[in-house]
DNA sequence: GGAGGGGATGGGAGCGCTCCCATCCATGCG
DNA sequence: CGCATGGATGGGAGCGCTCCCATCCCCTCC
């Protein structure tokens, strides 16, 4: 900057209005900065900017680790990897939203290795952070919630705390309604951890369609979505004795887990026992058979969370108090339809 | 970091140690220090410590900036937008491999509206940049690569221009053999543009291919991958006369909004007419008809990326030259297998 | 022709952190 | 018991930019 204003004959304080405020400089002298700034390949930097006006203009986006390698071949899923999950459909939205604002997006995940950037370094770079429930420890999100707006997904609504409503509850029940009143199921095995609000709720709605129905509900066969040693762990575990009618996934990706363990012990998906997910990825889309699910607005879900960042940033009221995003019962092939 | 310091009963400079060489704090100071930033709930400046250290510890990828909206409902590849794309597959390698390597990943997109972070402001804040050529103006490009590394895909490799090499001839020259061959075509079209290297490569490749079979290669029909409408008008210059026996596309992209094109004008693919892509993308493998193409690495693309930047960044030794990805022939159903 | 105004420009104090040196302290040795 | 030695700290000068003020210059108006 120095350099560029030597040679556009200013100083650097009228170079950075150049940029910062361009009304603010005479046409001419604009030029003439520009000019130099091209000649001398000028880069500003985002680091002195940014610790100059206390905002980086960026946003971030903590998600899990998922696996770096690929599924071991042989398995009939073998492909799902290359196809995105919800925290990838989630990272699109996000992704488009910010660029609709403005704002550069900062990725980072955890759980895993040493080098990994954690969900604090990535909260020193940006001006607000979206952060997947789960990916990060609790108490480092509450603490960087102190410092920038952050939108949790998945997680709870509280004084600093915000995060996207999404129906979890309508969709999973029509799903569990529509597995006991028109298949006639009623020994159904649900799949899933509990550790989150949103997969609570999921169980909670299955819950109430048992109820409902009459039917007592079982406790959830813990699994965890990231871990598909738990899911494979959570299906066998049934495979014993007496098949239940349907296995009730908490997620897409453990409901082609357990589809895949069953297909793998011979039994067959949807003929012996049904299998069904929450999520509406593409993989559970092209899976054989299709996968009866509920389809999150994962996108919306992703957009939503950066407008309200946005808004927290901009000053400019919060989106209020937004209604729950729909989240449909979608029927696919593997309850037996 | 004032705060912390004063908290922990050390200056500055050993809180700083701390996080930064840890082995030259003794044991009871640098537990006393992170004790003081837990309860302070200190969030270091990326900002600051990027500038004071001259590097940021990220890596930036600038992509095209494509459709904001969905594809208008009612073509028959209506959800084509919600697979990834070739950008988003080469993405995910990137995203993977900068996990792997302890890098920050900044998202940037240009080609669009007025407030987007351009290539040049992304280059700003991070350490080292992945842009897609064709993404951004080639100045621009040049002018980032004398500040910091860039590799450019799809870009040609230069004095400080580095790119991820990628055969883009074998697997189209097949491709066009099997047409010729197998199926015995004659009339081929070529639709696709001719900008890039890897995009002259591959209609090289098909003209090869024709000239072996003793047959002339006709002009490219220009179309641009991230514009469906001139795609659409490709497509539709050839449905008045006689049909020709294939639309040899340069990207799947452009193949799926061709056979669409087709597909509406009551013309089937592939019964009257084949249609090829070259990518590989998840939207062609779930086509109906699926997609013959050509597959590219795409994820190792950018895991290549990522390496060939941190091998810059960290002084080591960079690759030598590499050997070219290998991209090999995929037939489908879209050729009339 | 001079005063008054307003826009254009320059000065300069930070922003929070890193890291080179200088300083200090505790040991071990002569 | 004094001194050399080496590791553990503290001091402090930037890193490149933003933006509050002060300054200056050119115009307009009287």
């Amino acid at each position: 900057m120095y350099d560029v204003a030597t040679r556009a004959g200013v100083s650097i304080a009228t170079v950075s209005f150049t940029y910062r405020q361009p009304h603010r400089v005479r046409q001419a002298t604009r030029e003439a900065v520009l000019a130099a700034a091209d000649a001398l390949g000028y880069v500003p930097s985002a680091s002195a900017r940014g610790l100059a006006r206390g905002r980086t203009g960026s946003i971030g986006l903590y998600s899990f680790d998922y696996q770096q390698e690929s599924t071991p071949a042989g398995s009939a899923q073998t492909d799902v990897r290359h196809f995105p999950l919800y925290v990838d459909e989630v990272q699109r939205g996000v992704q488009l939203e910010c660029r609709r604002h403005g704002y550069a997006l900062m990725l980072g995940a955890g759980h895993s290795a040493r080098h990994l950037p954690d969900v604090i370094d990535v909260a020193g770079r940006v001006d607000g952070l979206i952060a997947f429930a789960g990916s990060a420890p609790p108490e480092a999100i509450a603490q960087v919630a102190k410092r920038i707006p952050v939108v949790e997904l998945g997680g709870a609504t509280g004084p600093d705390a915000h995060t996207v409503l999404v129906d979890n509850h309508t969709g999973m029940r029509e799903l569990t309604d529509h597995l006991v009143r028109d298949h006639g199921f009623r020994r159904l095995v649900f799949i899933g951890q509990q550790g989150l609000p949103e997969f609570r709720a999921r169980y909670d709605a299955f819950a109430a369609g048992l109820a409902a129905a009459g039917l007592a509900a079982p406790d959830p066969v813990p699994s965890h979505p990231t871990d598909d040693a738990s899911t494979i762990a959570a299906v066998r575990r049934h495979l014993a004795g007496a098949l239940p009618d349907a296995f009730v996934c908490s997620t897409d990706q453990e409901a082609l887990v357990a589809m895949d363990t069953l297909t793998a012990a011979g039994i067959g998906v949807p003929d012996r026992v049904a299998v069904t997910g929450f999520d509406g990825t593409v993989a559970g889309r092209i899976a054989e058979p299709r996968l009866t699910t509920v389809r999150q607005p994962m996108e919306a879900v992703g957009r939503a969370a950066v407008r309200i960042l946005a808004s927290r940033l901009e000053g400019s009221a919060p989106d209020a108090h937004h209604a729950p995003l729909a989240a449909p019962f979608v029927p696919g092939a593997s309850c037996g339809c």
